[in-house]
DNA sequence: ACCGAACCGAAAATATCTTTCAAGGGTGAC
DNA sequence: GTCACCCTTGAAAGATATTTTCGGTTCGGT
């Protein structure tokens, strides 16, 4: 066994201190080490140098092969690149690999656009997405966000307006917040809704949910809260929209570009989803001592609905 | 269990076309493979999780002894986690390392906590999700993606099951592909939805969407709509649960990490809803001569619910 | 043409990875 | 409570991959 050189090399007081294993600079060294090197060694040093991620899934017969030459030289290359052995150098190509690869990914600014393979429509919607989500922290008012959570944190009783799909995320700020033990209720019968914004009074609360802003279905039962002296709140993209009039606090939802494949609501609906997961937290934050017990509790309630898995 | 599986070199383009070698989506792998490991694969997962680079240079051997298991253990982890051997696992776990050095890493990590002030919460929470949605993209099998979208594309009709939390997911997708002019239906009331899964025959698609993979409710639809004949597709993070057994295409959602301010049901709406998204996406290509319209027309249906905006 | 030196690859030697197998431990059935 | 079964686990055998050795070959110099 000879195992001279284990992963722990910092120990390199020594005279002739090598080189370490170079990370990423490897084509630079292939190109500065090329003339001192025999012919067969630049072959395997080209291959090596030109396709890193091929290589790497390479092994010492496979490279020596394909390059036309011997394990043996194989290996010498390894060494005079500076690694202890063909097994290293594999390891730091993986690496330079996976290095090309990522610095591969800002090409996904484009659109969508009809012929896109699907690993590149996931890839653009996960980018497309995460920006939604970085515009809106950006731009929410953490003020008036931390207004709303304590009216809502205080409030009898909720009531969420939304339609559509923003409806779904009127629903899922209901969910949390039954289950944290508040009263809350979400409306998409526009009708219904208005019926029971009428029964609200002072110390309640109101919140619409409209990318648009200007969603009469929604604006409509919003007024009636506020009218009655309800503390409102409007979830939108547009802070200067008409629903915003009856809004004590309003929360801004980011709107990134649309395109045809990519219609507003789905970045509307991250945006809004992130403000009402914020909504949900600030207010579980406050009632703590009350939300803690409830929210195991409705998870232990819905243990026994689950089969156990088999592994 | 008999543990069949030749190493086979780069042999990645078989028919039965499995999961990839994953690039860079290991710590989400292995927080959705974590729940369906044992122990001591566990502590591997962990220890790999945890550093990659460290982990890389060291041989199976090495790695065993560090996390006190057995070499075997460490490669049934490996192949777990979706390698051939330990080999490709460390070929892995170097790039994902130099990923990691190039990137710089100044992540937030920590969770969120009772006293945070409400502008953490909001960043915390962008960044969770922004953090969910990267490892959703990185873990989505395209092939099992594209194989989902064709099916719904050339259905005759489509149902949606999901409960809960992903009901909403449910009926978003629902929404979408009706804008597209598809016939689908969310359901969510467990005895409608059978009853509806036992119409649906060869030619038609279910879809079930549950974070854990063992909501009986939303099974039993799937299930009888697998037995009829449908094209059935799962949509769940824990590709090893009950509800894969009558899926033909499954979908992974990626898990992060809970906590108690932070329940699971937050990340896996968001890797949800991209899945969806893709869903969406690619059905849209594939039937644009019919998609484009309908979703200008619906588009064009909604205009006259909105107020005009004042400014 | 001869000599020496460096280069190169085949095969042996070694290290590493993979598989097999049997013991240990937990769980559910009876 | 006991038993049987299956899952989990690590030790060691078996298979691959890597490193080293060693002798043949080529090329330049004399």
């Amino acid at each position: 066994m000879k195992e001279i050189f284990r992963p722990r090399e910092n120990g390199n007081g020594g005279g002739s201190g090598v080189a370490p294993p170079a990370p990423a600079a490897l084509a630079a060294k292939v190109r500065t080490l090329a003339p001192s090197m025999t012919r067969s060694m630049q072959r395997v040093a080209e291959a090596v140098a030109g396709d890193p991620a091929g290589c790497a899934a390479l092994t010492v017969t496979g490279l020596a092969k394909l390059t036309g030459t011997s394990e043996a030289t194989v290996v010498r290359t390894a060494r005079l690149l500076g690694y202890p052995g063909y097994r290293d150098l594999r390891l730091a190509l993986a690496g330079l690999a996976a290095q090309q690869q990522s610095g591969r990914a800002p090409t996904i600014t484009t659109d969508i656009s009809v012929d896109d393979p699907i690993a590149d429509v996931v890839a653009k919607l996960a980018h497309d997405e995460q920006q939604t989500l970085a515009d809106t922290a950006a731009g929410l008012d953490t003020a008036q966000l931390g207004a709303a959570v304590s009216a809502l944190a205080g409030a009898r009783r909720t009531d969420v307006y939304g339609i559509g799909a923003s409806g779904l995320v009127a629903q899922d700020l209901t969910q949390k917040l039954l289950r944290i033990g508040l009263i809350a209720h979400a409306h998409s019968d526009p009708h219904l809704a208005v019926t029971n914004a009428v029964q609200l009074r002072a110390g309640d609360v109101a919140i619409a949910i409209t990318h648009s802003g200007a969603t009469e279905d929604v604006i409509e039962p919003l007024r009636a809260a506020f009218e009655r002296g309800a503390t409102t709140v409007a979830v939108t993209g547009r802070p200067g929209s008409s629903v915003t009039r009856y809004a004590d606090h309003v929360l801004t939802t980011s709107t990134s570009r649309e395109s045809e494949l990519r219609p507003a609501a789905m970045s509307s609906r991250t945006s809004q989803l992130l403000v009402v997961d914020c909504l949900f937290v600030g207010v579980a934050q406050r009632t703590y001592e009350a939300a803690a017990p409830a929210l195991a509790a409705s998870y232990e309630a819905l243990a026994h609905r689950h089969r156990s898995s088999p592994r």
